[in-house]
DNA sequence: AGCGAACTCT
DNA sequence: CATGAGAGTTCGCTT
């Protein structure tokens, strides 16, 4: 052996097959979470991590079948012919293959007309010439055919990690004959499996002997004469053709046009970046989590090109000019508590960091930010706005946001709020991770070496720079500019105002209210431990399950991936036969209260001003709604009495002030109405008639609305809700505790009654199947890559996708446009009155008693009237001296 | 530190 | 076969 060189070549399709049925009893068990079955790629990884941390290749491929035909077809049409259909649960799982592979830095190849078999044996007759060790990897003991000297054959083995090696002289030994007999071999003796014919009456063992006697099938026909009279004599000279036939059927073709040179094969190792995203995708939490990324890192940290910075200690005005990019650094994701740490400003001909002592005394850096005619482009706007507004400075001019473009283009999450993944998504590279620099989890700090921090601040503003410039060509070609400029970057100042006004809390109320509800956990406890006969901890649904179901032995309804349910809906399934559940259905209910709404609001009342900031996240929500945490504010407690007190707390900052609440009624159902223009939602929108009853009428065939009975109208209210989620028979009969046969009927009624709606979602599945996403009545769009995957579950939670978004993102789109509106008019108005807080459909505001009146005109005119759907929108106010009473 | 179950809202 | 949209927080429990 002159060098090391050593090539690797897998057999992708049957070691991938071998994977899936190796871990064939895991079936079930193994899904991600879209349902995803991933047994095969879970497998078919471990392989690859085995044999190529063994053998460490210095070159590598797999090989696939190209589709169902080859150029043995057309010698004999039935070749591998009697071969059941790949099990769906495998075919789900080929398309991921790719991504594996990407992750483990493989190459793949296929070759139309050719099997992977021809691919690999080509490629290691010239890799052997060459000099090359070559070791192959299949599940197909046919590929035994190809060892020879430095040609080794690695078949898998039922254990997944298993392999089974097969060498030149194992193969003789084990066989009896060489590798190069093994096409003889099947020439007479054929192969069942792959649908080989072979000489009738011959099969392993005597082909053996005959091939001792003769060594190949040519030789023996040579010597057929010499062969004594028998009956196998005349199979085997009235078959010969099909002799000669099995053989080339079984030979693997050595000299197939692989266009694909050795050079090309080399190997370099894992692609972190992508084996980090195929385990997100697959959920292989344990592979991710073991995974040493510190090489990945450092690597990714030498690759990144110099570039120019100045850390300046004095400011004067030249270093300022249009169009350039800011970015404030801040160490916690809470802007309204985190330090500005660091700030950097720039464009590609400067970049210019400073401390914030430095720029906060700065009047020329003043000057700018106030500046409206100076353009500046940002990561999160919003995070931008509320850092500088705590140092006394009032952000202006912003032009673009790149978080937002990138949130508009692609609606996937961004919410790590680390500007590398905007990066990285659209391709550049200039940046590191936040993680790199400061650290991660308890440890996050500044670097001790400070220019680490100066240069990866230089690099954000390049980034911005560079990005905006890309990404607002993408919103152009998208016909989304004016979703960015009219809508998400206007909102986000409204909602920067919103968050730093905050909503007044009255802490003493809440602390109140802690008492007593500690007084009732505390008698519902007891019960329950009296109940049970033992103490334990109600909280934990483990130990909830072994007092109801094993100790108590009240019947299973339901089980989850973990063990038994003990959900609200199990429990009172339960209610009748178990008295235990009514108190802990109650333990829970004031529990959940008590924890999340009393204790932890009481945590984020600022004690100084009794005021309380959420975050409204504007690039989460997949449907262009925000959300809303630290605290979210958007799920206070409403539907129960006992929780709703909680809005008690919520209260005017001024004395004689009122809460303010107004909310859009129906805003969903008439949006449907609007776009699948159905002609008897328009009308019952347009004489202002009861939806539900309305629909009640419709789908039961009642002519009188007095004659609609409150069931009726909860059933047609259930269905409509269903309607705009994506409805199934069985999600409905589960909702009205009905059969899934008058699910289904009800269904299918409501089609007949609204034939609108039914085309609507026809056509919008359509619509998606065929562009690939889905928009709103202002071109936000969603992306449904399962629109059309082969998995029911995927598939079918896409389309589902496919009807809702465009409804409740429209929904959004209206709300939004409807909050900038009213905050300019109110400024416009010079009111006093404020809007504090958003919840998907309604405003709250603060207002002064003498406000009152002109704000209801306000709010009316504005949320009424932002957007003209053809049916009216409607809104519905009430107000009072706290949350709780504006009902 | 991270996940799943349970709960809250529109 | 599995089975209604979009979110966030808290808890227990495992790593």
């Amino acid at each position: 052996m002159t060098d090391n060189k050593k090539l690797l070549l897998i057999d992708g399709h049957s070691v991938a097959f071998r994977a899936f049925y190796g871990l064939h009893s895991q079936l079930e068990r193994m899904k991600n979470r879209n349902g995803l079955h991933t047994n095969a790629l879970y497998g078919f990884h471990n392989m690859l991590e085995v044999i190529v941390d063994k053998e460490k290749p210095t070159h590598a491929l797999v090989a696939f079948d190209a589709g169902k035909t080859t150029f043995r077809h057309k010698y004999f049409e039935e070749y591998k012919g009697g071969r059941s259909k790949m099990p769906s649960e495998f075919a789900e799982q080929i398309p991921y293959m790719k991504d594996l592979l990407k992750g483990f830095g493989l190459k793949s190849y296929e070759l139309p007309d050719y099997e992977a078999d021809d691919i690999i044996g080509t490629l290691a007759r010239e890799a052997e010439e060459k000099g090359f060790e070559v070791v192959v990897l299949t599940g197909d003991r046919d590929l035994t055919q190809l060892a020879s000297d430095h040609v080794r054959i690695d078949i898998t083995k039922k254990g997944v990690k298993d392999l089974k090696e097969h060498t030149k002289d194992s193969i003789q030994e084990e066989m009896g004959i060489t590798p190069e007999q093994i096409v003889d071999m099947k020439g007479l003796a054929g192969d069942a499996s792959d649908n080989i014919p072979g000489v009738t009456k011959i099969g392993e063992k005597t082909a053996l002997k005959l091939l001792h006697e003769y060594g190949s099938v040519e030789n023996l026909y040579e010597h057929i004469d010499e062969m004594k009279k028998s009956k196998r004599k005349e199979y085997l000279i009235d078959e010969k053709e099909t002799a000669f036939l099995s053989k080339k059927l079984a030979t693997i073709d050595r000299d197939a046009p692989v266009e694909i040179s050795l050079d090309e094969l080399d190997y370099d190792g894992q692609d972190m970046e992508a084996l980090i995203s195929f385990y997100k995708e697959m959920d292989f939490n344990s592979h991710l989590s073991k995974l040493d990324t510190t090489d990945y890192m450092e690597e990714l940290a030498e690759e990144l090109t110099e570039i120019d910075s100045t850390f300046v200690e004095e400011i004067d005005a030249s270093m300022f000019k249009d169009g350039m990019a800011l970015y404030t650094e801040m160490l916690d994701e809470n802007y309204h508590h985190s330090e500005i740490i660091c700030v950097a400003w720039g464009n590609k001909d400067n970049v210019y960091v400073a401390d914030p002592k430095t720029v906060f005394q700065s009047d020329a850096f003043k000057n700018w930010i106030e500046d409206e005619a100076m353009q500046k482009v940002v990561y999160d706007a919003k995070q931008t706005y509320v850092a500088l507004n705590r140092n006394e400075l009032t952000i202006k001019g912003i032009s673009f946001d790149i978080m937002l473009a990138s949130y508009l283009l692609t609606a996937e999450d961004s919410s790590s709020g680390d500007l590398v993944d905007v990066a990285v998504k659209h391709d550049y590279q200039g940046v590191s991770p936040d993680e790199m620099v400061y650290g991660k989890g308890k440890k996050i700090s500044r670097p001790e070496d400070e220019s680490r921090m100066h240069d990866h601040l230089a690099r954000k503003v390049l980034a911005i720079n560079t990005l905006s410039e890309t990404l607002d060509k993408e919103l152009k070609e998208n016909e989304q500019e004016d979703l960015l400029k009219k809508m998400e970057l206007p909102l986000a100042m409204v909602l920067a105002e919103m968050e730093i006004q905050g909503i007044t809390a009255d802490a003493e109320r809440l602390e109140k209210m802690k008492g007593e509800f500690q007084e009732t956990l505390d008698r519902v406890e007891k019960q329950i431990f009296k109940e049970a006969g033992e103490e334990f901890n109600i909280n934990s649904p483990k130990q909830l399950s072994v007092i109801l179901f094993e100790k108590m032995g009240y019947p299973v309804i339901k089980k989850t991936k973990t063990g038994y349910s003990t959900a609200q809906d199990v429990l009172e399934k339960l209610r009748d036969q178990a008295p235990i559940v009514e108190y802990i259905l109650e333990y829970r209910q004031i529990s959940k209260i008590q924890s999340t709404y009393i204790e932890g609001l009481l945590k984020v009342i600022d004690p100084e001003t009794s005021k309380i900031h959420t975050r409204y996240l504007q690039t989460v929500a997949r449907t262009g709604r925000l959300s809303s945490v630290d605290p979210n504010l958007q799920n206070i407690p409403i539907r129960l009495e006992e929780g709703r007190k909680i809005r008690q707390a919520f209260v005017p900052r001024e004395k004689g002030w009122k809460i303010y609440a107004s909310d859009y009624s129906q805003i969903e159902l008439r949006i449907l109405a609007h776009i699948s223009e159905d002609e008897h939602f328009i009308k019952a929108f347009n004489d202002d008639e009861d939806i539900h009853t309305t629909t009640a009428m419709r789908v039961f065939d009642v002519d009188d609305a007095s004659k609609i009975t409150p069931n009726m109208r909860r059933d047609a209210k259930a269905v409509n809700f269903g309607i705009v989620y994506g409805i199934s028979d069985y999600g409905l009969s589960q909702n009205l505790n009905i059969t899934r046969k008058e699910a289904k009927e009800y269904i299918d009624t409501y089609f007949e009654r609204f034939p609108g709606v039914k085309t609507f979602i026809d056509e919008i599945i359509r619509q998606a199947k065929e562009q690939g996403y889905v928009e709103t009545l202002f071109h936000r769009r969603r992306y449904l890559p399962d629109i059309n995957s082969r998995n029911f579950n995927l598939r079918s939670f896409a389309e589902r996708t496919a009807m809702n978004t465009p409804i409740q993102g429209s929904a959004a789109d209206i709300l939004k446009m409807a909050m900038i509106e009213m905050n300019k008019r109110i400024k416009e108005e010079k009111m006093q009155a404020t809007m504090l807080l958003q919840v998907h459909d309604e405003l709250i505001f603060e207002v002064p008693e003498a406000e009152i009146e002109k704000l209801e005109k306000l709010v009316e005119e504005v949320m009424e009237n932002t957007v003209q759907l053809s049916v009216p929108l409607k809104v519905d106010s009430s107000y009072g001296d706290s949350w709780y009473d504006a009902k």
